[in-house]
DNA sequence: TCAAAAGTGTTATCCTTACACCCATGT
DNA sequence: ACATGGGTGTAAGGATAACACTTTTGA
């Protein structure tokens, strides 16, 4: 897997230069230009199940080349979502950019720079394009829904992993290994932590886990024992949607997105199993409410719904006025007034 | 939330498409290829200021193409500061990436997609380049420094926002500009947010009274009464400065990145310091060391320090350990346990 | 001796967590 | 009647903010 990697390349070139030479800033390049493509995650929760938005019946994100009719990477984005899908955008926010190396094209090796988008949205299902549709995240990753607690699957994924680590060639080697995986899949005593997403896919693909790792590796088979590790994507897609799923758990913790999820109005309990949905945890009813009460992120509305299964709920609506008051979350400085 | 079906539906896939079907994605556009560019804010602290390494004494940011022989995107941003600066980089994360409307070149209209980086460094003077050095943050943000209070540029800032204000077409406009301002900059009653450093900049951007927006309409002179805002830079490398400090600033609330600015071992003042120089705030000493023994971030050494302008202060070193714990920050949803 | 910074303690308040319990409705 | 979810109250414990105060050094 291709993991930024932090060692400093060694190519340092040392030259003697004046207050005068120009430093050749933005010089156009005598390399090779590069494509750029744009990759949406474009994610809508619907009967209690947080959805990404497909091509190809499920096995890729919309994408597509960044063109300079284009105005921005975001317009570029929304374009090819909507000429896709058909779907319109909302709420968009940029993830991460990478470069594959080398990717191979007809037309020789080209490099691919890679900018990744998050979208979140309401799903819609009018005039969806052919092979266009709404999957769960959890049919990609199965590891990841702990509301009905410790998924089933999750028992022979660390008995591989465990396998995994006893494959090592040394013991310190296969210590850490167990660490590791202990760590990020809170096995051993240790506790769930439900934004580590990409870290545990990530640990999957390096034991051999995960398709994907496999692919190009002509004709190797499927290791004896080896747990189901979700339906795989194209290229690095799974990877772009652990991502998603990962800035999308860690942000709702301290940003109001959730709303940008549910219609106009919605009940609490429709709001925390929203949350619930993208946190994959079962949460608190009544300090759940307490929670939105206090951090005033909603208001009441005058409608009531009755098609609750018991008592009638009120209505809330997402007050916009917080986006634009203070205190982004908890301010952990102590500052000191005056 | 939608109720009108309660059956999790896990699929909702309409048309026909074969997994043989393919749709275009990352077709070889007929477009123009793109540059890539990346430029990084290399940060450190030093003698109580937060500073950015730069070229041209001062008026750009280290940058360069990204070119075939790079191994990743990080490891060209590597290469070209150790280039261009000969400082080498520890901790690094990616910025933002964003693409240049037809930005000219000799050749002809040409697009750039220029991806920006932070760095988190200690200082080092040792052979640098000629036209390298560091410079404080608050050169270029003099509004940003908050340590002694408000700076005494805010009021002249203030006043060439309250006129711009007034300019403003109508009377909704005019208040519109008012309130968004006086939001920004904390004035009116409002409370400083030191994270919203963008939000600043882009503002003063737009009332004209950031030399950069000025650049291209020809020798259109200085507003009447316009105050000093700050030192300019090439390009947009001094908003890509700010989306840096307010990632920094935002950050180091949650996640101990302060110690990748900092020696080994260290006082609790130096500590101290160091964030208040990020944060262009003054902190709460008692409120502060609590804060760190709580959260178990540092140990003690066995080192004393004696060059404190009064009692000697222990040395403590970051506890590595942290990184490898549960707990990233305030874990603010409401758990619901067994 | 004094300035400067290190370091300790205490209090009131607020937030979080965990329970316990009642209410209103559809079936 | 009862299952289902809506909705309220309260008490314990921990974190935070704001003070007040003592200690230890160098100059």
């Amino acid at each position: 897997m291709k993991t930024e990697e932090s060692k400093p390349v060694d190519r340092v070139t040392v030259g003697v230069m004046g207050r005068g030479d120009k430093i050749k800033r933005n010089a156009p390049s005598a390399t090779v230009p590069f494509d750029a493509e744009l990759i949406a995650v474009v994610a809508a929760v619907t009967a209690r199940m947080p959805r990404v938005l497909t091509l190809e019946t499920g096995n890729s994100l919309p994408s597509g080349p960044f063109e300079s009719a284009h105005r921005s990477l975001q317009a570029g984005v929304r374009s090819w979502v909507e000429r896709q899908t058909h779907h319109p955008l909302g709420h968009i926010e940029q993830l991460y950019t990478f470069a594959d190396r080398d990717r191979l094209e007809s037309s020789g090796p080209r490099r691919v720079i890679s900018v990744s988008y998050l979208a979140l949205t309401l799903e819609s299902r009018r005039d969806p394009a052919p092979g266009v549709g709404w999957w769960s995240w959890y049919r990609y990753f199965p590891w990841e829904d702990h509301r009905q607690g410790p998924p089933p699957i999750l028992g022979p994924i660390l008995g591989a992993l465990e396998r995994w680590a006893m494959e090592a060639p040394g013991v310190p080697e296969r210590r850490e290994r167990r660490r590791r995986y202990r760590h990020a899949f809170g096995a051993g005593g240790q506790a769930w932590n439900e934004e580590w997403v990409l870290q545990r896919y990530e640990l999957l693909y390096e034991a051999g886990l995960i398709a994907e790792s496999r692919r190009g590796m002509e004709e190797m088979e499927q290791e004896r024992d080896a747990p189901p590790t979700g339906e795989a994507m194209v290229q690095d897609h799974r990877r772009i949607l652990a991502t998603a799923i990962a800035r999308l758990r860690a942000k709702i913790k301290y940003r109001p997105v959730v709303f940008e999820l549910l219609p106009a109005t919605f009940t609490y309990l429709e709001l925390q199993q929203a949350v619930e949905a993208i946190a994959g945890l079962r949460l608190h009813k009544q300090n759940f409410r307490r929670l939105m009460v206090q951090q005033k992120l909603v208001e009441p509305t005058e409608a009531i719904e009755h098609q609750t299964g018991g008592r009638p709920a009120r209505r809330y609506r997402f007050r916009r006025e917080v986006l634009m008051e203070q205190a982004p979350g908890g301010a952990r400085l102590p500052q000191v007034r005056g």
